[in-house]
DNA sequence: TTGTACGCGTTATCAA
DNA sequence: TTGATAACGCGTACAA
């Protein structure tokens, strides 16, 4: 009685066996003609087709990635899902993906670095081809991305990225980015110039600073210690950061701001108008992102247009061709970034 | 020589099989060590996490899903994902998953049916233990839904929900809202309140509409159809729809206007701008989702604040209940919203 | 407490 | 062109 065998097991999926059973010939056989293999006849090729369209089958992914040891799914690591930059990101990496006929496993660390290892050890765990990864802010040490690229799995960092590990990376040039911004501020005359800065653990957050750094140096300009203040990449962080300088006594004062990021930048604005100060004619101010708000805000933003969408789309891409190994790991893939003008830095 | 058999294959990652060579005992007992399982001995147990952890072992959940049939992973469908509501969205489904043990499969059909119908059947074949939907735009019909449940994963709906086919849909009371806001409107005086529609393929188009017409009724105020236009939910729509209305002989112009959400009110502010009407003096607006740019615009929109976290959080804590058979489907939950009053009612 | 045999649903391989 | 068999790596059920 192993007719059983040939039967669709009551509250589970139709199998190919069963298919098999239904047209008359085996499993191996659907399986060929449901992946569209040459070496099927033509005819059983459409019973096949036909029987397992009338009996609603759905292949099992599953079983099948065990078989091949390959999943068709990119694993995802953010630090946050909620602004407006890496929803666009998603949304590049997903499109990319999509055509791909990669699938897209997301998580998020919540810039939290213990979570982000777990979740980078789930995703290990679920087999995805290849991981998307954009640092948390508390990350300390690289050994853990070390450890899942020296077992094979290809890692692409955008963003935030790790270099020199053997992972490609994807991002704009956050120094000379910075520097655009802070040479801008410098030709038209701000002699005295703040950052507010990003967390040192993540490479914006160096590169961005080395960038304000630079441009001063060129242009013959101190460096102050005291006008760079840690903000994070947070309304609140840039809020408290903007706080603190404005404790300066007014000679000692910055009459120009470079925020990290945009956020940043409007918890500074928020500051600044609470001391019934003027953007910009009192303290002008720049950001980076270009987020959905900047030209909304009181004082319309000057930043730098990061394109989130195509950072998303070139990492995925980039992954997946070295997931089928047409590339090679261990790129720098810098995307163009301009330079968007507005009022609150003080030209226009 | 079945030696090779114990040993890591090359390029392979590590199993239980492995484990158990090292230490000695058989891969079931590996298994039941690394599962917590009661049945092993202390020692035994130590020394298979020891050697686990010594060989850097990752558990292989791909078999784990196909020998237990089960994924512990939510597939999650949303029509877009750049705009401010729905990352927020995903972010409280995240928070709720993670927090249970679960993975998101994210998927979106950029409106598209078609391109739904293929993400809701990958997600099936990958074996989602359920499935989160907000629905397309262009969807005709619910025959992919009821097919998906008929086959017993549990589905919730989200936001824009389908009632009355065996899935749990949570959302705001979108008829009740839009009765709280155009009764808003009505209470301040506006006697002639136009409403830029959603298309009545989604609930949120539909019960948004229904509010609007039963708010002017229990006012007895006549309804004017000429003053229903569809916008969609874009900024463009938005646009097109206002400019639409602003063609009518000025006497039968609107005085207020109720968008469908906020994107589409902030297309239409960009119209009524452009024509020199000033908004609320000339022509009142109100929208719906509090997105983040509605207290920036030059004239700060009142709108319902549309609860994104909650709402993720309590479509996938229902939907994670479901599978675990502590609730049973078909429920509708309602998250409260609450009204935002800002400038461009004009009744501040 | 531990091990053996088998199943989960698919695909590669090799023989027919 | 087709089929039988053996993986893929883990868990259940039962036996020892």
């Amino acid at each position: 009685m192993n007719k059983k065998k040939y039967q669709a097991k009551s509250g589970r999926r139709i199998t190919a066996e069963v298919i098999a059973a239904q047209v008359g010939v085996s499993a191996m056989t659907v399986s060929r003609a449901l992946n569209d293999r040459p070496n099927v006849d033509a005819k059983t090729k459409v019973r096949v087709l036909r029987a397992a369209k009338k009996l609603g089958y759905s292949p099992n992914h599953i079983a099948r990635s065990l078989a091949l040891r390959r999943t068709q799914t990119l694993g995802v690591v953010v630090p946050e899902i909620s602004h407006s930059f890496f929803p666009e990101v998603i949304r590049g990496i997903e499109d990319a993906a999509y055509s791909a006929g990669y699938h897209l496993i997301l998580t998020h660390s919540a810039e939290d670095a213990s979570r982000e290892q777990d979740a980078i050890s789930t995703l290990e765990s679920k087999r995805v081809d290849g991981l998307l990864i954009s640092t948390a802010q508390t990350v300390k040490d690289n050994s853990k991305y070390r450890a899942v690229i020296r077992l094979g799995t290809p890692v692409v960092f955008f963003d935030r990225v790790v270099h020199n590990i053997g992972a490609s990376c994807v991002s704009i040039d956050d120094e000379d980015c910075c520097i655009r911004l802070t040479e801008h501020l410098i030709g038209h005359g701000y002699k005295s110039i703040a950052h507010l800065s990003g967390p040192s653990t993540v490479s914006i957050g160096r590169g961005r600073l080395k960038g304000y750094k630079k441009a001063l140096a060129r242009n013959g300009m101190n460096f102050r210690p005291e006008l760079v203040v840690q903000s994070g990449f947070h309304e609140r962080g840039g809020y408290a950061a903007m706080e603190s300088l404005l404790q300066l006594p007014v000679r000692l004062r910055p009459d120009a701001v470079v925020a990290v990021n945009d956020p940043a930048a409007f918890g500074a604005m928020k500051a600044i108008q609470e001391h019934k100060l003027r953007i910009p004619q009192d303290i002008a101010i720049v950001g980076m992102t270009d987020d959905v708000r900047a030209e909304l805000v009181s004082s319309p933003l000057t930043t730098i247009r990061q394109p989130a969408y195509e950072i998303g789309k070139t990492a995925a891409e980039t992954l997946i061709s070295e997931i089928e190994g047409r590339s090679k790991p261990g790129q720098r893939i810098t995307v163009r970034a301009e330079l968007a003008v507005r009022k609150s830095c003080g030209c226009l």
